[in-house]
DNA sequence: ATGTCATCTGAATCGTATT
DNA sequence: GAATACGATTCAGATGACA
């Protein structure tokens, strides 16, 4: 084992990346401030407050600075890594953009960027922009004509019920009792990503016996991942109470025995179908008329996927509850849509576009 | 309408925004070339070709020439833009960095990056990647303190069964009878978008009657979208083979029913009904209690629509946030009515004056 | 033990019209 | 232009109290 293999370097990332030897590292993971630009205060609908990320090592002066702070450590990182190794990063659109050009200028070369698609994040709560659901990672090699760096496509495969492994992930926020707390009961660091995230990257793009460097360690959770699956780790952290946490988190973690790695991914639920996405798709067009089983209410789509009828508009469940006078109805088999003679339920076109889209 | 409205320019895109009037247009979609190796299709500012991109071109020759192109017709989209519009733009990771950081170098203001997530994408033949299965919009407003810009919010619940709509959209790719076909058969554009895509981007930030802009037209996905939605488009192509295409699908498409695409509005749109008008009209009675939703607090109408409470007085809303100690509250959902054996909330009285307004 | 209900929280660039 | 007042706006999941 190497001076610096499964231990946590308690320094600012540009010096300690400066203290490894060039090439020494296998598969870099990093996870670096967001450059956020919060300004005031978000209150949830029932006036609670949300905790926002205000913390030091979050506030730059502008994107000059971000650019320059984001081209010093991926600069740092080339060094250390070695040419059949890969990067990946990962950022929100506040500064994704910023590091996906820097590493271009720097000469990576991107492999793929991947979306992971939260399932539970959180919603906007003043309606004034699209939820935003999801982060994005960038994964990179070092050169254009590196083409002997790892992917483990068939583990992916495996992973992904035996189809090829996707360029968006579904997979939770960091919650529960995987989040760290400090003694008060809140969370440890503000952004801590889940434990399913760093082991898809890291099963996909090293093998066990690899050195996996986190450059913003933060409270460990890709040193937890790599030793679990049998990787090195190297840890760069700069707060002492992110340290003091991820070694505690590291030395109660247990590597996995080595068959034990395989996954299993969980089963997938039935997609759901908006019946927007069925008018947007063209499925059925603006100004079409739906009826009740007994043609006794007749209901226009609209191109929001919303229905009008006897002076009201709503989603077709509310408006089917609405024409019957009752609590709740079920849009999808209430609503039907005349095809030559015949009169077929609306859930006929939905059972469609969920064969359509499992079969893709 | 105005001279450009609903016509195809046929042009060099550049010199076709230049003839355009400044803050002239409502949304901007952009699909722009995104492969470095585009023969002689990149022009810089001054309209000279950049040459030898497709052979020896090297990366840093590559990438400012596409930033310089970049930079160019976003800027001239900047200007055309109104002050309340937004743009949206779509690229893949080839190119969608680089046009991230130069919108947000020209001062736009990112309001979200959305994911279109492809149920159908092309596998990956090598097994050396993960499947390319999404693409990425950005979506931005023309400053950071432009506030005023069109976002149905409550169009795109509707569309997503009542669920705010998030940044990551599940669309198949353009596919079948959408596709458009040169005479061999073989696809007339090679990155023509769904409408489906366009639907739910000109649905979601524009309202009837506006102008959209397609600066790289096409074959006029995005003139059809508008056009059917009723919006006025302008689209801006210099190939005459995809020209005459977009002519000829334009040509054959319909505008919806007005009414339908009228969209669902939310509460912002409805008349604003003071408090006072309600007691005025003898409605609620001065001297009424309203209760909150628990029954802890209890307060009584003045006169002048106020309501004392706790030996304070003030509106609806400042009374509301006072016995709560908070600092905002919406009065009409907080405070109750006695009706009978139930509580209402006086919110519903408002709906009633709404719609004897609305008949009258 | 089990179910129900209330409460809390998460990388967030989260008003607008009138005076 | 600045200050003030109005009043709109949330989803999934974990946790804990309590029946």
């Amino acid at each position: 084992m190497r001076p610096f293999h499964d231990t946590v370097l308690a320094d600012d990332c540009l010096q300690a990346l400066d203290r490894l030897p060039a090439k020494s590292v296998d598969l870099i993971f990093a996870d670096p401030p967001y450059n956020l630009q919060l300004k005031g205060e978000l209150l949830r609908p029932d006036n609670s407050r949300v905790n926002g990320v205000d913390e030091q090592w979050d506030r730059f002066t502008g994107f000059e600075h971000y650019d320059e702070f984001t081209r010093a450590w991926l600069e740092a990182c080339r060094r250390v890594l070695s040419d059949t190794g890969t990067i990946w990063v990962i950022g929100s659109y506040h500064n994704i953009f910023r590091m996906g050009t820097v590493l271009q200028d720097l000469g990576f070369w991107i492999l793929n960027d991947v979306v992971w698609r939260k399932t539970n994040p959180m919603p906007n709560f003043r309606g004034k922009r699209f939820t935003n659901a999801h982060e994005t990672l960038i994964w990179a090699a070092k050169d254009s004509d590196q083409k002997r760096y790892t992917f483990n496509y068939e583990a992916m495969k495996a992973l992904n019920d035996d189809l090829q492994m996707r360029s968006d992930w579904v997979l939770p926020i960091c919650t529960g009792g995987e989040r760290m707390k400090d003694g008060d009961g809140n969370k440890l660091h503000p952004t801590q990503k889940p434990e399913s995230l760093l082991h898809r990257v890291i099963l996909s793009s090293s093998n066990p016996g690899d050195v996996v460097l986190d450059p913003f360690f933060g409270t460990g959770t890709t040193g937890v991942v790599a030793k679990r699956l049998g990787r090195h780790y190297i840890g760069i952290e700069r707060e002492p109470a992110y340290i003091e946490a991820a070694e505690a988190r590291l030395a109660a973690t247990e590597p996995a025995d080595p068959d034990a790695v395989k996954v299993s991914a969980g089963k997938r639920a039935e997609p759901r179908i908006p019946f927007g996405s069925i008018v947007e798709r063209g499925l059925i067009k603006p100004g079409t008329t739906l009826y009740d089983p007994r043609k006794r209410h007749a209901a226009k789509v609209r191109a929001d996927g919303s229905l009008a009828c006897e002076n009201a508009t709503g989603s077709i469940h509310k408006m089917g509850a609405h024409v019957q006078g009752v609590e709740a109805c079920n849009g999808w088999t209430f609503w039907h849509l005349r095809r030559g003679k015949d009169f077929v339920p609306i859930d006929m076109i939905r059972q469609e576009v969920r064969a359509e889209v499992a079969t893709a």
